[in-house]
DNA sequence: TCTGGGGTCCTGGTCCAA
DNA sequence: TCTGTTGGACCAGGACCC
């Protein structure tokens, strides 16, 4: 998608792809409309037509090569048949049999990803990323030196795609909601600017699942009510939403069906859990293979902990049958740990309770919850301390990754009947 | 059709202590 | 001592987001 389409879309709805009379134009009044909200364009498929040039204006589907993976992202032209992101990959090769399969690179886009948020923090400090491909931004203190609202919006679109060599779309408006509608319904390569007077006429034709917050579930509660624009909800009382959606819920909906957003932008929003999860390749019902898992996944989730300088004192098991029907079984620690040998305990522990006698698990999943900084969480020092030896072995994995790559140092049971281990290890 | 992986938040139930 | 209430911590599950 080239500049000329920037141009035209800058400043306005695509007439084509807002049914309601635009609230938006090229005269569109940015005044207050502090808040932009700059998504990517296909982010995943576009950093990797960077690397293959050749199929620039081919469908293109970045997913997973196994037989259980889904769309990650889709170039628009694998789009316009019918392909979307978290769809079952067989269903896209149907759907879109001449298309190419690329394998995900999250390495490479989290070094476009680091680039482009860089370009935002160039214009205002006060950015806070959603997801690798999204951020809000507050320009509010960047008027006087760059100029309007939507003369930033642009100058970030341009510098977004001169210094990366990806798009992005760029919603401009009074509050994050709106800015992040806005953003989504200028897709691909727009801006559109709502203005804070034209907010409510902006909000009510758009559908009720439009709103953050509704998903598949909510939308057919909302539809039992009658409930299908987010004008509907908006002329619905409060109590009415609250006895359908619960107290958090319903309050919240009705408070952004009239616009009200009061969440500011926050440039840093610190992690509250961090876990890894496997599905296998096909399902599985021998023990072993299982906690062998579960084990890799305990050094992941811990790896990751100590990376960023974290503890956790909940740890949680989920365990996802062949049915697709999902457990969870989680337990506290007397303190916060990242020693792997301690997670993994804690998460074989649970399995253990569950007393499963060979039902077939489609899915293993180990979370640490209840994070805080390493250096705030005391630790007391027990006269059994055993665990000094394996906290020691942490840190010697660590710095061997660190050193010559992941996974140079790994538990010999990992490697006992490990990668050629047939229908054993997950892809 | 057949459902990944990494997260956050909310709700409701249970247990326990004040 | 017993009973009822309340609130916090914990636990499990569900919905949602990208």
């Amino acid at each position: 998608m080239g500049r000329s389409q920037l141009d035209r879309t800058a400043g306005q709805v695509p007439p084509d792809r807002e049914g309601a009379a635009p609230v938006a134009g090229p005269d569109a009044d940015d005044t207050g409309c502090t808040v932009l909200h700059a998504d990517m364009d296909a982010f995943y498929a576009a950093v990797s037509l960077l690397d293959h040039p050749e199929l620039v204006g081919r469908p293109v589907v970045v997913g997973g090569a196994g037989t259980r993976g889904v769309v990650l992202s889709a170039t628009y032209e694998a789009r316009a048949l019918g392909v979307h992101s978290a769809m079952p990959m067989g269903r896209a090769r149907r759907l879109a049999p001449h298309a190419v399969v690329l394998p995900p690179q999250h390495g490479r886009y989290a070094e476009v990803s680091a680039g482009v948020m860089e370009v935002f923090r160039s214009i205002t400090p006060a950015v806070e990323p959603l997801s690798l491909d999204e951020a809000f931004l507050d320009v509010s203190g960047a008027l006087r030196r760059l100029g309007s609202p939507r003369e930033i919006a642009q100058q970030v679109r341009r510098r977004v795609e001169d210094e990366q060599g990806v798009t992005c779309s760029v919603g401009v408006a009074p509050t994050k909601l709106v800015a992040k509608l806005a953003s989504s319904r200028c897709k691909p390569d727009g801006l559109l600017v709502v203005p804070a007077d034209r907010v409510v006429d902006y909000l009510h034709p758009l559908p009720a699942s439009a709103l953050w917050g509704v998903g598949e579930k909510t939308a057919e509660q909302l539809e039992r009510l009658g409930l299908r624009t987010i004008g509907d909800i908006a002329h619905t009382p409060r109590v009415t939403l609250v006895r359908a959606l619960g107290e958090a819920a319903g309050t919240h909906l009705a408070a952004l069906s009239w616009g009200r957003d009061p969440r500011p932008v926050v440039p840093s929003v610190a992690e509250k859990s961090v876990g890894a999860e496997e599905t296998f390749s096909s399902d599985v019902d021998d023990e072993t293979v299982v906690l062998r898992e579960v084990l890799r996944l305990s050094e992941l989730t811990t790896a990751r902990l100590r990376a960023s300088g974290t503890v956790g004192r909940t740890v949680v098991l989920k365990v996802r049958f062949a049915d697709f029907t999902t457990i969870t079984r989680s337990r506290t620690l007397d303190e916060r740990t990242d020693v792997s040998r301690e997670v993994y305990a804690a998460a074989r522990r649970l399995w253990e309770g569950l007393r499963l006698d060979r039902a077939r698990i489609r899915l293993v999943g180990v979370r640490v919850e209840g994070l805080a900084p390493a250096g705030t969480a005391h630790r007391q020092m027990r006269l059994d301390e055993k665990d000094r030896g394996w906290r020691e072995a942490d840190r010697a994995a660590d710095r061997a990754a660190a050193r010559f790559g992941g996974g140079s140092i790994t538990s010999a049971s990992l490697l006992r009947g490990g990668r050629g281990d047939p229908g054993g290890r997950p892809r």
